[in-house]
DNA sequence: CTGAAAGCGCTTACAG
DNA sequence: CTGAAAGCGCTTACAG
């Protein structure tokens, strides 16, 4: 289907009476002789001549396009980071190779194989293995990569997160505000990372205010729906069940949704939860569910800023962690709000 | 923050005692004699050998690369289609580009200057523009297009859709079968291919079952919550309201959702709505919102493997227009499945 | 079955 | 300020 050539420098050259080096100093911002410039500018666009990037990159080495990592294309976290990401790294000319496909470690492979400038990972959360890999394989060519939201100490690698063990002590602070004193926590597994620092959080609050420990109230799982339900059924069936539980993922709060309406608990009257991640179905859900709002645009631009500066071979303070602040959102009267324009459209998935 | 120089197919060359034209070959998979293939694939091996598929590019012209424009990052729909279209083209070395910027045109030119081999578009809905300016540019480079969802006469490029019209027809016909005669459409705006097409189907279930049409009760507007909310207000605050509603749009029925709430008015009780495209809200707004399933899956498989054939050259029917089946979800019982197996999770966007 | 050589379309020290 | 030339790392007709 393939039709005609691409013009080349090289006819623009010969139609401006210059040299291909002149034209191409031209195409990367050299001030050429105004007169020459004058002509030079007239080939091209006599000619319709394009760049080749795929030349340019061969010749540089750097091809202006970075590789993200991420674990499930239909993820709402994922692709808020991903646009913020875009939108300052896009006007700098960059591509974006993306890739979610399960086999991880031979997507990277073949980014790097591209030549791909940069790497943004947006690992999995609880799973340790995909940042490790893109860290190393990435360390080994060097080339820059940006963790989202997982750290490991001693890598090669910058990280953006937020606050966790904060934002977590923050919000189960409020349920103690509110008056609750048996407040449970549903996390994720303790392997994880995040998931200790956000059960740090938990106890940091309950120790402050000189709330006990419940071993009974602290209940783990895989960061899923079912790993919510089976933890809420627990939960709810206990003798005496906790009135307000932090439930440290959005998958999980689901799944405990759906125990609750299984057990005709309702929320927040029967019980208060507090929850991680803004989810559409919230509204449909409870008039009132407090939940810790991650700056996820925020995450992607300093992620993308920071990555643009390492591709810069700015190493200042490498490795980096950056840990942005959390908002926790209370917002009682959201089934009140009449008025569309106060719901943030934003978080329209559809 | 580069590390040592890549090796090239030169070194492993030497170290063989062959040409690179034959490193070269054993990489493409032309035999060798058994001999000399031994000791490549063994200098292969001591080297570390990658081979440079920027390098290769500019040699062959193709990059094995495929770029996807897109309206929205934050789009559960696109995001399916992506999933599956990965899962085709990923195994067969390709790489995929995608961009969603908002100015979709200088995207898709830096997509073109990168070689990309082909182009998978998702248009927004409602809004031409788009996709006739991929078709337009990618015509003009040789690039093979295929359009999601999406439709124009004697255009350079294939499409992949649904049944829009038999689908919608289907829909209300379902309505009727429920004992409903005063049905109302929310439907897109009737410049758009694919609102017009729904807009039929719902005119040919009205006539087939000889229920007059009537004015008041199409109602039309942005692909959109704001949409659906204005839409519904409307017709709930008829004289004479509609007792089952045909919602054509996966937003506009969230925004309708919202307006019914408002209005105090119970789904599907006081009126049966049948929407389009699944959503995760749906399990927690009615037990029994029947609704049109997009194969998106399918849809996302059926593109791939069409662009991979017009990338081989393959040009059989093309222009092609393919339309996927639909079927019509009716899961009463949804609210009562308690078994979280029976829940599809891959619906889960969180 | 394999080698020597040209060339894909650029960029960039090196001269002048 | 600009030209001539080498080279980025491959692939592929052309010979033999």
């Amino acid at each position: 289907v393939k039709n005609e050539k691409r013009v080349t420098i090289w006819e623009v050259a010969k139609l401006a009476n210059v040299s291909a080096g002149t034209v191409s100093r031209f195409l990367n911002g050299i001030v050429l002789k105004p007169s020459t410039e004058k002509r030079v500018r007239e080939a091209i666009s006599q000619t319709g001549y394009q760049k080749n990037i795929t030349a340019r990159t061969l010749r540089t080495g750097h091809s202006k396009s970075i590789g993200i990592i991420l674990p499930e294309w239909k993820s709402y976290y994922s692709m808020s980071v991903i646009e913020a990401f875009e939108s300052v790294v896009f006007p700098k000319g960059y591509a974006l190779i993306v890739s979610s496909y399960s086999d991880f470690s031979e997507q990277l492979s073949n980014m790097l194989l591209r030549n791909i400038d940069g790497v943004l990972c947006i690992p999995p959360s609880g799973i340790d293995d995909v940042a490790r890999a893109v860290i190393k394989e990435c360390g080994e060519k060097g080339v820059p990569a940006v963790i989202i939201n997982e750290y490991f100490e001693r890598c090669e690698a910058d990280f953006v997160m937020i606050d966790n063990a904060g934002s977590s002590m923050r919000a189960v602070e409020y349920g103690i505000h509110q008056g609750h004193t048996d407040i449970a926590i549903i996390n994720g597994l303790q392997t994880d990372y995040v998931s200790r620092e956000r059960h740090h959080g938990y106890r940091e609050a309950l120790n402050l205010y000189d709330l006990g420990i419940t071993d009974e109230y602290e209940k783990y799982g895989l960061y899923s729906a079912e790993g919510g339900y089976a933890a809420g059924i627990e939960l709810l069936s206990l003798n005496k069940p906790p009135t307000a539980i932090f439930i440290t993922n959005c998958a999980m709060a689901i799944g405990f949704f759906r125990a609750a309406r299984e057990l005709k608990v309702s929320i927040p009257e029967d019980v208060l939860v507090i929850a991680y991640d803004f989810d559409t179905r919230y509204e449909f859900i409870s008039p009132n569910i407090p939940y810790v709002e991650q700056p996820l645009g925020e995450m992607g631009l300093q992620a993308a800023e920071l990555l643009l500066r390492r591709i810069a071979g700015d190493n200042r303070k490498y490795p980096q962690n950056i840990q942005l602040k959390t908002r926790l959102i209370i917002n009682k009267n959201m089934s009140d709000t009449v008025s569309l324009s106060s719901i943030n459209e934003n978080h329209e998935l559809f």
